[in-house]
DNA sequence: GTTAGCACTCGTTTTGATTGAGTGCTAACA
DNA sequence: TGTTAGCACTCAATCAAAACGAGTGCTAAC
């Protein structure tokens, strides 16, 4: 059977309406509202026709037809089409993200807010993991007796903290020469390398300048080689209890807890395998792996952040959700974080410090 | 009318009742599951007294009884006893509550989770606000070309970043430098004090150093003034949804709103008012004044970080929450933080560092 | 190939009766 | 005077039957 341009037509319409009502579609509506020129008794007939294809089913024999799994695949994939903003939408991004932020946790916790508002769904975004990253500097801060803090500055010019703890710490003038020492060995090592063979080898030279040195200098590796915890930013998350789908609470109940976990999140946020490309992801219902989650479909993609790594922007609904609306405003918020955060790190050409 | 000794264990047996079942409690209940030696007939009469003192109010004429607000309060302030743990719940505290952990972010993490998980309820914590801690040390780390990243110690041996962009930053030594400079008049300020008359003052001796140190200077003061945010940690969010009291959705979603948004979170946690003691403090319903939370209850506390500055920790569950476990338990918990962060921070007595 | 007509299906809504938990009141009892 | 058994009454919750109606598939006519 061929999927001709009148069976298309039918499609979309029982898919744009539903996802409009969340009510099954029947081939009287179809006929009333879409001006497509049929009676329902011939949209009856596609829609016979379009079932045994796979890309729509009916929840029983006396209801309308609802789009089935393959179905919004299908119109994802080819009918759908990515839309120009509407000037409310733009309007909106333009007062939600401020461009005069300076801290990148900030930035992340406004987009997925406004993403979260604009679109009506629930919003991730996660700080993309370190490792890989290269560290620019490392300098080492008095806190007390026993205590001082190692200030990781990476080429994305992103800082972290780590306490260290010896006993009789140097004062702030022994540790800045010793942050230069340390600077000279573990400059330009990417973070989760810098416990490799070479540093090790490094080490041994500074054995001369005594015992003290090489415990602060063994505790600054093992602090910082840990890996990472990623930081991410949840919004929007009581959107989905506005949906019918989800107002059975235990449904409810399930996706919230998933949206709890830390790694359900970030696997829900998929990426790795793509994330070259600058391309926009959906995942519909059941095509992800998450049990919990498989009435819902998330849309993601990749941003960049400093000059190797990526962060993730995933916006979550019902299957149903708009996509061609949340496809939009992503593809739009990504545009404008890259400027952003170009702007913040201090672009690529003068990020270099030699000091 | 008075409130003798029956009324009471009338009005207890109501609200243990009530807790355990979320139903109305009638008098052939109490007659049945509590011995107290007296007929359905009398406790009726006794609960028409109750219900006229206002401790215990009815659904509708052919139901049992609920507690009413000050029928809770009643309990709580007089009636409800505090106990000691159970042998599992101080199992579950022991292996949920690490004390080997090196970020304060992970601990709070971790004890919000762990309330959460022994509660069935939801936690919130919050870390302090940081002003009115002083500051022990500040130091310039560079970043790139036009940024460093000012690095403060605090007086609880919290550290923060701030970028600060200028011209020509310094470098690695000149950074070092100024900073020592910058120690010098900053040192012992609390945060919020930071651009009082006195630092403007002794910003001026410095404008000999030339143009740039005294803007690098300027920014220092105006980044590190701006109020700091407050960390939230939350969790179990998704517990209350199990209750049958939030099994409307509309009442869930104004709850997880509220949830959504921190300035709520902050205002529930409450604290300032009654921060010095170091009591355990219980909200009742419509005794917060936010809408959206009225049928909810919080149990909230104080606990110590550091030498003058106090956390938060909050539990919220219905208003038929299990108040003398939720006690128990917070009580517990504050103790063991109080243990662990100190031990974090180094403690009191060797905290100074002169460098 | 299209469509009007019609019988049929089946979830939803409506209605009305039934049930039962719980009350308040009264009268009897200790 | 306090307690209790008895009873009429209230009212939400439950249940079954009936009516409704949205939608379908099939057939026959155009």
């Amino acid at each position: 059977m061929k999927l001709n341009e009148r069976k298309i037509k039918i499609l979309e319409a029982i898919i744009t309406d539903y996802i409009a009502t969340a009510e099954p579609v029947g081939s009287r509506t179809i006929a009333r509202k879409y001006d497509l020129g049929i009676s329902p008794a011939t949209i009856r007939n596609e829609m016979s026709d379009l079932e045994e294809m796979g890309f729509i089913e009916q929840p029983h024999t006396s209801a309308g037809r609802i789009p089935s799994q393959s179905g919004y695949r299908m119109y994802v994939d080819n009918m759908m089409h990515k839309r120009m903003l509407t000037d409310d939408e733009a309007e909106f991004l333009k007062n939600a993200i401020s461009f005069n932020v300076n801290r990148v946790e900030y930035l992340m916790q406004q987009t997925a807010k406004a993403l979260a508002m604009l679109t009506n769904y629930t919003t991730v975004v996660a700080e993309p993991k370190s490792s890989g990253v290269k560290i620019k500097h490392i300098q080492l801060v008095p806190v007390d007796k026993n205590t001082a803090a190692a200030v990781v500055v990476t080429e994305n010019n992103a800082i972290k903290n780590h306490m260290i703890k010896a006993k009789n710490m140097p004062d702030a003038d022994g540790l800045y020469r010793l942050s230069g020492k340390i600077n000279s060995v573990l400059e330009n090592y990417a973070l989760d390398d810098i416990n490799s063979d070479k540093v090790q080898e490094a080490l041994k030279e500074f054995a001369d300048y005594g015992e003290l040195i090489v415990n602060v200098f063994r505790a600054v590796i093992s602090t910082v080689r840990q890996e990472e915890d990623i930081h991410l930013y949840t919004s929007g998350v009581k959107n989905l209890l506005g949906f019918p789908e989800f107002s059975d609470v235990k449904k409810a109940k399930n996706i919230f807890q998933a949206f709890e976990e830390k790694d359900m999140l970030i696997t829900l946020l998929g990426g790795g395998e793509d994330t070259a490309a600058d391309k926009i992801e959906i995942v519909i219902g059941g095509e992800n792996k998450m049990e919990e989650l498989k009435d819902c479909s998330i849309v993601r993609a990749n941003y960049r952040y400093g000059k190797n790594s990526v962060g993730r922007i995933g916006i979550i609904g019902p299957t149903r959700m708009n996509y061609s609306q949340t496809v939009s405003v992503l593809d739009e918020i990504i545009r404008k974080l890259d400027t952003i955060i170009d702007a913040m790190l201090g672009g690529g050409e003068d990020g270099d410090y030699d000091g």
